[in-house]
DNA sequence: AAGTAAACCAAGCGCTTGCTTGGTTGTCAA
DNA sequence: TTGACAACCAAGCAAGCGCTTGGTTTACTT
C-alpha cells in the first residue's frame, strides 16, 4: 500500500488538511454530485466554511479548481495503480488489478473521483484540456500496454487502444446505474467486468 | 425502413417543420454540443431565429425542452430499433442490429441524440426523471431480452441486465474519443464492439 | 513587542440567467 | 369584414453568477 503522507511529501497530492487541500476535496465532492456548472463558488465555500470571495485567494478562478481536481485525481490514481501492479506477473491478474483500481477510483475509495475526468471534460477550455491530457496519457498508456499484451496472448481479439476505450466506458458509466450498497459488491462488479470482456 | 411522415402521424415525433419541432431539433443539437446548463434559452432562440421570450409560448420552462428531447429520442430510437429487428432471427444478428442502431442514435444519424439521455440525466429533476424512465424501460427491456437469450445460448457468461449496462457504457462513451471521420467507420466500430463482448 | 504574511471577511459590482408581461403581427375560418 | 387564435416581439425584472476590492483577523517569526 502507498502511504498518503509519502504521497503528500512527493507532491503527488495536496495535503488534505491544508486550506487548499480541503477546498479541493469539497469541490471534488460537489462536482461529482451536482456537476461543475451547477456547483457555485458559494457552494464550495460553504462546504469548507468560508465565504465565497476567499476562494480566490487560493485559486485564480473557478475552472482552475476543476483542473487541479482532475490533475490530482490522475496523479493519485497513477500512483495507486503502479503500486498495486508491482509484482503482478500474470496477464489476467494485471487486467483484474487495472479494473479493480479504476472502480476504486470511480467510487472514491481513495479520495479520487475518476468520474469527473470524463463527465466534466468539456467544462475545461482547450488550454486546460491540453494540460490535463498530458498527465492522463501516462495513465492510459499503462492500460494500452497491458491490453496489447492481452491481445498477443489471445485473451481478446481487439487491440489495446480500442479495448481500453470500451472498458473505460463500461466502467465509468456504472455510476449511472450501479448501486454500491446493493447486492453486488464492488469486487463482484470488477469480476463481472473481467468476465464480460475476457471471460469464457 | 420506417417512414418519417408515418412516425409523425403516429405521434412518435413532432413534425420537424413545425415551430415546436424546429425548437426541439436545435435545442437537441445545442445540448449535445455545449451541455444543458451551458446552453441558454437565448442560444436556442437564436438558432431557430426568434427571441428568447418566445420560447415560452411553446414550452412552460427550459427543463421541459430537455424532457421532450429525451422522450422523442427514446420513442424514435425504439421505433427504429423495432423495425430494424423485424425478421432478424439469429441471436448474433440481433445483437449486431442492437449495437448498430444505438451507434446510429448516438451519432445522430436519424435526428436522435442518444448521448443526451445519459450525459444530461442529472439535469432533470426527480419528477421528470421518473417520466422519462417510463419510456426508457421499454427500450432497455428489448436489450435485456436479447442479451438473456445470448447468455442461454452460451454467447456470454453474463446476464442481460449487467451485460447491457457494460455495453451501453462502452457505446455511449465512444463520443469522448471516437472520431466518426477517422480511419474507423461506424460500421467497423460496431463490429469491434461485438467482437469485444462476444468475439472469439 | 513588533513585524510579516497568509487566510479570511464584508460588501458589492457587472453581467448573465430563466422567465414574465403587454402588445403586435400573420393566418384562416365564418 | 370581422373575429379568433397562434406565433412572435420588445422590454425588462428578479435572482444568481463569478469575481474584485479594501480591510481585518490569525499564526508565527524575530
Amino acid at each position: 500500500m502507498t502511504d498518503l503522507a509519502q504521497l503528500i511529501d512527493e507532491g503527488v497530492v495536496t495535503d488534505p488538511e491544508s486550506a487548499k487541500g480541503r477546498l479541493l476535496r469539497e469541490a471534488s465532492q460537489l462536482f461529482k454530485e451536482k456537476g461543475f456548472t451547477k456547483t457555485t463558488v458559494r457552494d464550495i465555500a460553504a462546504a469548507v466554511g468560508i465565504l465565497s470571495g476567499s476562494i480566490f485567494h487560493h485559486f485564480p478562478n473557478k475552472e482552475d479548481i476543476l483542473r487541479c481536481v482532475m490533475e490530482e485525481t490522475i496523479r493519485l490514481s497513477l500512483a495507486r495503480l503502479k503500486s498495486e501492479l508491482e509484482g503482478v506477473e500474470a496477464i489476467d491478474d494485471q487486467i483484474k488489478t487495472l479494473i479493480r483500481c479504476e472502480l476504486d477510483a470511480i467510487y472514491g475509495r481513495g479520495g479520487q473521483d475518476f468520474t469527473i475526468l470524463v463527465s466534466e471534460w468539456r467544462s475545461l477550455n482547450t488550454e486546460n484540456q491540453a494540460k490535463v491530457l498530458g498527465f492522463r496519457e501516462v495513465y492510459e498508456n499503462l492500460w494500452h500496454q497491458v491490453f496489447n499484451d492481452a491481445q498477443k496472448q489471445g485473451l481478446s481479439p481487439l487491440g489495446g487502444v480500442l479495448l481500453r476505450g470500451f472498458v473505460r466506458g463500461a466502467l465509468v458509466d456504472t455510476i449511472n446505474w450501479y448501486q454500491p450498497d446493493g447486492e453486488l459488491s464492488l469486487e463482484q462488479l470488477a469480476e463481472q467486468v473481467y468476465m464480460a470482456f475476457f471471460g469464457r
